[in-house]
DNA sequence: AGTTGACTTCAACCTTGGTTTAAGTACGAG
DNA sequence: CTCGTACTTAAACCAAGGTTGAAGTCAACT
């Protein structure tokens, strides 16, 4: 037979991902569908790759439009190449780590500022953050331009 | 004069926090206030260290709910003393510890996991993560229980 | 052919941490 | 007393990441 393309409630079943989500990540643009001729969706077997990426890095704290912007790297019909894989887990590496950096910093910052009992707006960093939101960051750059 | 009281205009221009949010940390109880004969709001002095606390800790990455809790056990109407902001900097130390070990550990499965391209269902932790969406811990225990 | 279960869409709802807006009321300076 | 500014409320809205439900259609088994 040839290669079996799955209904949404088989990938929902074996990606262990409910049908409501994977709709979501369709309407998100994250994994696509043939229709057949009763519009219902087909989807390839590498989407259940692609489901199972865009779970673990989910996992790992990425938001889905930065796993978005990851998968547009990855062609739709063919498996993730070994290099897709090194690359996207070079680029979550890096992320995880500036924002473990990050919380280190805010736990000194906050040792040290209620451990002089200092908490007050003028001279405490915490209490007027600078940088404390900025989670934008630029993105995978690391993925797009390799 | 006596210990003047603010009004909510008061406390958002020596805060910094806009209006709005007072009213919400009001509503969510984390702050509180007396009425005039008018119906408006007047806060007593100390509620400009609760919310430089309440900002503080939500710029390490603290949600309100947890805040509040850990505000419940400070009066309202007298300063909060040295010990509680001790305490209550031993206990987000504590949290940020557990969720920097957490991604530590999350990094270092998504990069194994990736690095052997077991990116599958059955196998992988990371697209069946059983701790991954754990955030509701016991919360502020060493606080509770001093 | 009929029935049942799986599928379709759209819209409403949930949480968190607020902001915005409208309509109305209070306070304080002059 | 009047005027302008500051205050009050309730309700609607935002982002993310979905879930739930209603109403209707498709696919497959007998």
């Amino acid at each position: 037979m040839i290669a079996k393309e799955l209904t949404i409630g088989e990938l929902s079943e074996r990606s262990g991902v409910p049908s409501s989500a994977l709709r979501f990540y369709e309407r998100q643009g994250l994994i696509t569908s043939r229709r057949t001729a009763g519009n219902q969706r087909r989807y390839h077997r590498t989407t259940l790759r692609r489901v199972a990426f865009i779970r673990a890095s989910q996992s790992v704290g990425m938001p889905l439009s930065v796993i978005g912007g990851v998968l547009g790297f990855l062609p739709e019909d063919t498996p993730p190449t070994r290099e897709f894989w090194l690359r996207a887990s070079a680029c979550w590496s890096e992320e995880i780590n500036a924002r473990i950096e990050k919380m280190e910093r805010m736990r000194d910052r906050f040792t040290e500022c209620i451990g002089c009992g200092c908490l007050s707006f003028e001279q405490c960093v915490l209490v007027n953050p600078g940088d404390a939101l900025a989670e934008h960051g630029p993105g995978p750059r690391r993925l797009i331009e390799p």
